[in-house]
DNA sequence: CACCAGGCCCTAT
DNA sequence: ATAGGGCATGGT
């Protein structure tokens, strides 16, 4: 596996910042309604996700807990069932560890025990939500350093990349780098990449 | 029509 | 430890 430099990943950086400008990226009015994004996210289109959102705006923890019909508001949202489930999850969380108390010390740890959270979504609610120094590894992520420093990353090696880029960024970088990195992959980094028009190409590894 | 999208869980090697 | 299948909708 080829090293990355630190002074690569911080020029990444600067030069994604200079193409897309700030980022205030996760689209999110309360740190509650970053955590139900969190879930509804997973695998699925953020256009899809907004349709349930949008349905759950305004509404307490304790509402959406108790609502009868939870299921057929997020259904848009895809795998509706288990969302559902992981949803109430992590409200319930909210409602009796957070809402009422002062911010817990590491969320990341707590969010990782709960049904339907995994390293990326809980790494996306500690940082976007409760500010904490983290970043979400998601496939994005993965994609384009492979693709612009050859590496050969894969899922694995998470806490590698993880601990790599907290290493180096402190908290408000990390909100800004990987919003960037996500809104480059959407635009031009896509599965099938569109090289030809990318504004970073030419210190890509790719380079086509 | 096939394939994909801001993963995670469970199971079989 | 790691790969593979299931989960589900809406857009291209």
């Amino acid at each position: 596996m080829p090293f990355i430099p630190q002074s690569s990943l911080v020029s990444l950086q600067r030069d994604l910042t200079d193409v897309y400008g700030f980022q205030y990226w996760w689209p999110a009015d309360s740190p509650q309604e970053v955590m139900e994004g969190a879930i509804l996210a997973q695998n699925t289109s953020w256009k899809n996700v907004e349709k349930a959102i949008a349905r759950l705006k305004g509404k307490k923890a304790s509402d959406i807990l108790s609502c009868q019909d939870l299921g057929e508001k997020i259904r848009s949202a895809g795998f509706y069932r288990q969302k559902e489930r992981f949803l109430k999850g992590v409200l319930n969380y909210y409602v009796s560890k957070i809402e009422n108390l002062s911010l817990p010390i590491d969320t990341r740890w707590e969010l990782l025990e709960l049904d339907g959270v995994g390293r990326e979504t809980a790494d996306s609610i500690a940082l976007y939500a409760f500010h904490q120094h983290t970043i979400p590894v998601d496939s994005y992520t993965i994609r384009l350093l492979n693709r612009y420093f050859g590496t050969s990353y894969s899922g694995r090696d998470y806490e590698e990349i993880r601990g790599k880029l907290i290493g180096i960024f402190n908290q408000e970088q990390l909100m800004e780098l990987h919003g960037l990195i996500d809104e480059h992959c959407k635009m031009f980094c896509k599965k099938v990449p569109k090289c030809e028009s990318c504004p970073i190409r030419k210190k890509c590894r790719m380079n086509i």
